[in-house]
RNA sequence: GCUCCCUUCGUCUAGCGGUCUAGGACGCCGCCCUCUCAAGGCGGAAACAUGGGUUCGAGUCCCGUAGGGAGCGCCA
């Protein structure tokens, strides 16, 4: 049989990181087992559903590549279908209408909780001799009384539960709407699910809805009941934690494979390996390397993460990204070397496309002021010739290559007598405006040559000006 | 309260009775490389919640305890 699976959402706000790893899981187990992934929208809750939380489900969805077989299912058109079968439950007898008010259910709640049993319906109105022409009903299915629901789950294991402890839970409201776990047993049932893979709050709905798969004569799917992800500190993940919209990490300059590869091993291993591409994760995932505890989100290994992805990722890839997000921080584009190469030269001290397009600016603009400290250290006096010395070989480079600009570089060191580092600081400092920035001969041809020369020469001003300052102050 | 689930370094995890003086990764510390910053390499500190069993032998199996979590709606 083709393995089914679905990912669930109600839109009822964002895509949250833990409802990602769920659908990403339900997704990989579909593609790993040439199966079939559908989107089920659960918007059955009009008064919290929105077309908003709708549109951020989809689009998060989409930029991550989880993508659906077949258009998504919305619960909210399928309503005639749902009364049809409450009919037949009805009509069956797996079902029956009960009269209780409100009153009556608290009380009996407040009853049971006194007993030391957990608050439940007692079931009276099984008989079906409780009709009353005041009270609009709600329909209960007919839970079995005795003998036990047996889960073997595909990640926790085998769990029993005993039908003496569930209730006859309402599967439609006195309105005639009907409820989430009736709703998701006919969807299931319909679309053919063959593995249920969900939170595991919801393991204890699991044997209520086996009863009722097995009273409309379906045979119930398999379950993988995923555990929570949890904040840093180990509480429940929140807005506090950081980010838990999933396209804010998008915002925040994250690529999706990395987004993937970090959720994937939240909760899930292949042996020692850390980073997978995405067809490696469909290669090698399944349910049975899924832990069973809860896990929590780690912030500083999801950079390393996106980094590692930087650094793999072809650089074509990269592009668009960096230019959009050079852009979004006020810069032109054009006004620079090609994208590429800035790529290849910030990739790998980089952790986000966001901090690769700051790390650009000066490649891309004039910088407004050298880094105090790192003008105090390196635009000293003693640079002064060193720079005009560097001004001058670099004048003679014929080819502005990395290796030719190097070449000079190291020309001058030697004829000054000077260790590299005395020489190619100051230059770096010049050049860049800051102390730190790839090897000096791609950060010579990134800023490109005329930008360079230009550079150097108000490096050598200012430093003359600091000299007036200083013998000024001397005099005063 | 009742039912169900969970428990290996700070964090993600390997471990499916002997190969565990418990392995890898992030983070942290040190060293190397080195024109800076990274990346990379090498090394270090750091964990089997707890008490009983079972067994020749338990991180691995069973029971209890403690701690954590979920559920118990005419929400999903």
């Amino acid at each position: 049989m083709k393995v089914r699976t679905r990912f669930a959402p109600s839109p009822t706000g964002y895509l949250h990181i833990g409802s990602v790893r769920t659908a990403l899981y339900a997704w990989l187990y579909a593609r790993h087992h040439g199966g079939e992934y559908i989107l089920r929208i659960e918007d059955t809750d009009r008064e919290r559903s929105t077309q908003a939380a709708v549109d951020a489900i989809l689009d998060g969805l989409a930029w991550l590549g989880i993508d659906s077989d077949e258009p998504p299912v919305y619960q909210t058109q399928r309503f005639p279908r749902y009364a049809e079968v409450i009919e037949r439950m009805l009509a069956e007898g797996t079902a029956y209408r009960c009269y209780c008010t409100k009153e009556e259910i608290e009380a009996m709640r407040a009853a049971a909780q006194a007993h030391g049993e957990k608050p439940r319906y007692d079931g009276r109105c099984r008989a079906g001799d409780r009709y009353r022409p005041d009270v609009p009903p709600v329909v209960r299915f007919k839970n079995p009384l005795d003998g036990e629901v047996v889960v073997d789950d595909l990640v926790k294991g085998r769990i029993v539960f005993a039908n003496a402890e569930l209730d006859d839970l309402v599967i439609a409201r006195s309105d005639g709407t009907p409820t989430y776990n009736f709703t998701v047993v006919v969807d299931d049932a319909d679309m053919r699910i063959t593995h249920v893979i969900r939170g595991d709050d919801h393991v204890n709905n699991t044997p209520r809805q086996i009863n009722i798969f097995r009273a409309l004569g379906e045979t119930p799917p398999a379950y993988a009941h995923l555990p929570m992800i949890h904040g840093p500190d180990g509480t429940k993940l929140s807005k506090r934690h950081g980010a838990v919209n999933v396209l804010e990490y998008r915002e925040m300059g994250f690529l999706p494979q990395a987004m993937l590869n970090y959720i994937a091993r939240l909760g899930w291993s292949y042996g020692d390996q850390e980073i997978f591409t995405i067809d490696e994760l469909i290669r090698y995932f399944d349910l049975d390397r899924v832990s069973r505890s809860a896990a929590s989100f780690d912030p500083m290994k999801l950079l390393w993460v996106n980094q590692q992805h930087l650094m793999r990722t072809p650089v074509e890839q990269i592009a668009p990204l960096l230019e959009e997000q050079l852009r979004r921080q006020g810069l032109d584009p054009r006004n620079g070397p090609p994208l590429e190469l800035t790529i290849e030269a910030l990739r790998e001290r980089s952790q986000t496309i966001v901090e690769m397009a700051e790390r650009a600016h000066c490649y891309y603009e004039e910088f407004e002021a050298f880094d105090e400290k790192a003008a105090r250290t390196h635009l000293t006096a003693a640079a002064r010739d060193v720079l005009v010395a560097l001004k001058e070989a670099l004048a003679k480079v014929g080819e502005w290559s990395e290796n030719a600009i190097e070449e000079a570089v190291k020309g001058v060191a030697e004829g000054l007598g000077l260790k590299l580092g005395k020489v190619a600081q100051p230059l770096r400092v010049a050049v860049t405006g800051q102390a730190a920035s790839p090897g000096i001969g791609v950060t010579l041809v990134l800023v490109g040559r005329e930008r360079a020369v230009e550079r150097i020469e108000r490096a050598i001003r200012y430093i003359e000006q600091q000299e007036v300052k200083a013998g000024g102050e001397g005099r005063g």
